[in-house]
DNA sequence: AAATATTTGTCCGTATGTATC
DNA sequence: TGATACATACGGACAAATATT
C-alpha cells in the first residue's frame, strides 16, 4: 500500500536537537506532499507508521493531531486516517486570534503588504475582469451605500461595522477573483478577515470615505480607463490610514 | 497562581460528540486570552492541567503540542509551558503547504505572488539595508556558486538542490529583513520554503542563471544604485521560468 | 560545585468504542 | 451476529533537561 520506507529519512533521531514529535509532523507533512496523497486518500495505521518511523504511539499521535487540528488529516475509529480537502478555516481563525490579542502594528503591516499585493495584481486585474464582474462591483457598492445610510440615520443600531468589511471584502475579492492565482485570492481573503477588526471600520466617516472611493473605482472600470483605474485604487490605499483624528460617532460593537 | 477553574467549562465532556484533545485544545486557547497571557508568561505545568480538565497526560499534550508546533506556546523540560510571540510563519507555511500539494499551476501562482511582493517593496528594501547585510548578501552569493560548483564537478552527489533553495532563500530574506513587517517576511519564507519542492531547483543550469542573478543584485547594492538594483531585481524574478525546455543533466534527489 | 526537586520527553500496556465485513 | 481493524482514552514508569538549594 504506502510505503513510508522510501521517503523516510533513515534514522529520525539524526537531529538530535530537534524534539521527536516535531520531527515525525515534519515527517508526515513531506510523506503527504511527496506521496502526492490527495484528499480521501488515506495514511497507513497508527502502528504502521510507529513501526517504519520508530517512534511510540504518544509521540506519532501528539504529531498526528496537529495535523488534525489544523484541519489536515481527519482521523476516525474503525477508519483512519483520511486526508481532507485544503479548509482555510484554521489558518484564518488562528489568525484572528493572535491579531486581536494585541499588536496594532501588525494590522498595520497586513495592510501594507495588502497594498502591494492589489496594486500589484492590477494590471491582470483589469484585463480580466468582465462586464458582469463591474456589474457586481456596482451593486456592492451601492450595498455599502445602503450600510452607510442605516448607520449614519439609525446611529449604528441596525447593521454593524463587520457588516461592511464583509461587503468590502466582496468586493475587492471580484476584482481579482479572474486572475488564476488561489494563493493571490487566498491571501486576500484572510486580510480581509483581519480588516473587519480594524477599528476603522466602526467610524462613520471612514464608511463615507470608503463608500466614495469604490464609486470612483466602480465609474473608472465602468469607462474602461486603465489611467483612472490605477489612480482610484492608488487614492483607496493611500488616503486609508490618513485620518487618525478620533471622531467618537460611532463606537458601538466591539 | 493561575486559575484554571474559573475559565474552565464545568465538565468538558458535556460537548460529548467532539473529541476529547480538540476541547482541551480549545480549552486552553480560550484560557490564554481570558487569563490575557502575554508571551514570557507561563502554562500551568502539564499534571496541574490534567488535574483541572480532568483528562490525561495524553490527551492533554496532544493540545499542547498542537499549542507548540504551531508556534504559540514552547515547553522546555525543567521550565514549563511558555506563551510565544505571534509569529505567522507557521500559517503562511500551512497555506502554502496546501497550495502546492494541489497542482504545478499553484506553484507558479505562488511565485507570480512572490514576484510582486518583493517588488512591491524593493524601494523600502533599497532603503533599510545596511552596509553589513550587503556583505552578507555577498557571502551568500558565494555559497550559491560554490554549491554550483560542486554540483557541476560532481554531478549532483554532493549537495542537494533543496540546500541550494535554503540559501537562496537566506539571500532573500536578508533583502527584507530591516523593513519592519513581519507578515511580508513570513510569506517570502513561506515561498521558499515551497521552492524547495520546485523542479527546477535541481537542474544546473537554472542554478547557474541563478546565482549570476545574485550577482548582479549585489553589485548593484554595492554600488548603491537604485537603477541598476531595480533592474537586477526585475530580471531575477522575469527570466525565472523562460527555460521550460528540459535538459535532464541534474535529476537526482525526489 | 554538587545534590535534589521540578517539569517535560518518551515509551509501554490495557481497556473501550466504532466502523467494516 | 460475530470477528477484525482501528482510533480513543487512561495510567504508570523512567529518561532527560532545567532549576533550585
Amino acid at each position: 500500500m504506502y510505503k513510508m520506507e522510501e521517503t523516510q529519512i533513515t534514522g529520525l533521531r539524526n537531529l538530535k536537537n530537534k524534539k521527536l514529535y516535531m520531527q515525525v509532523y515534519d515527517e508526515l507533512r513531506d510523506f503527504i506532499l511527496q506521496e502526492q496523497l490527495r484528499p480521501g486518500d488515506k495514511l497507513p495505521t497508527e502502528m504502521e507508521m510507529c513501526a517504519n518511523l520508530g517512534v511510540s504511539r504518544n509521540v506519532l499521535r501528539e504529531a498526528i493531531k496537529t495535523l488534525e487540528i489544523t484541519g489536515v488529516v481527519s482521523s476516525k475509529p474503525g477508519v483512519g486516517i483520511v486526508i481532507q480537502e485544503f479548509n482555510p478555516d484554521f489558518l484564518f481563525q488562528t489568525l484572528f486570534y493572535n491579531l486581536t490579542s494585541d499588536s496594532e502594528a501588525l494590522l498595520e503591516q497586513t495592510m501594507a503588504v495588502r497594498r502591494v499585493l492589489e496594486l500589484g495584481f492590477l494590471r491582470e486585474s483589469f484585463t480580466t475582469l468582465l462586464p458582469e464582474d463591474i456589474a457586481e462591483l456596482k451593486e456592492k457598492t451601492a450595498a455599502m451605500e445602503r450600510i452607510y445610510q442605516q448607520k449614519s440615520e439609525m446611529k449604528g443600531y441596525v447593521s454593524s461595522g463587520t457588516e461592511f468589511a464583509r461587503v468590502d471584502g466582496q468586493f475587492h475579492n471580484i476584482l481579482y477573483r479572474r486572475i488564476e492565482n488561489k494563493v493571490l485570492q487566498s491571501i486576500i481573503k484572510a486580510i480581509w478577515h483581519c480588516d473587519r477588526y480594524h477599528k476603522q471600520m466602526f467610524r462613520l466617516r471612514y464608511i463615507r470615505e470608503t463608500v466614495d472611493k469604490h464609486y470612483r473605482i466602480v465609474e473608472a472600470l465602468e469607462r474602461h480607463d486603465w489611467e483612472a483605474y490605477v489612480e482610484a485604487m492608488h487614492h483607496h490605499f493611500d488616503e486609508r490610514y490618513k485620518h487618525d483624528d478620533l471622531e467618537n460617532e460611532n463606537n458601538e460593537e466591539g
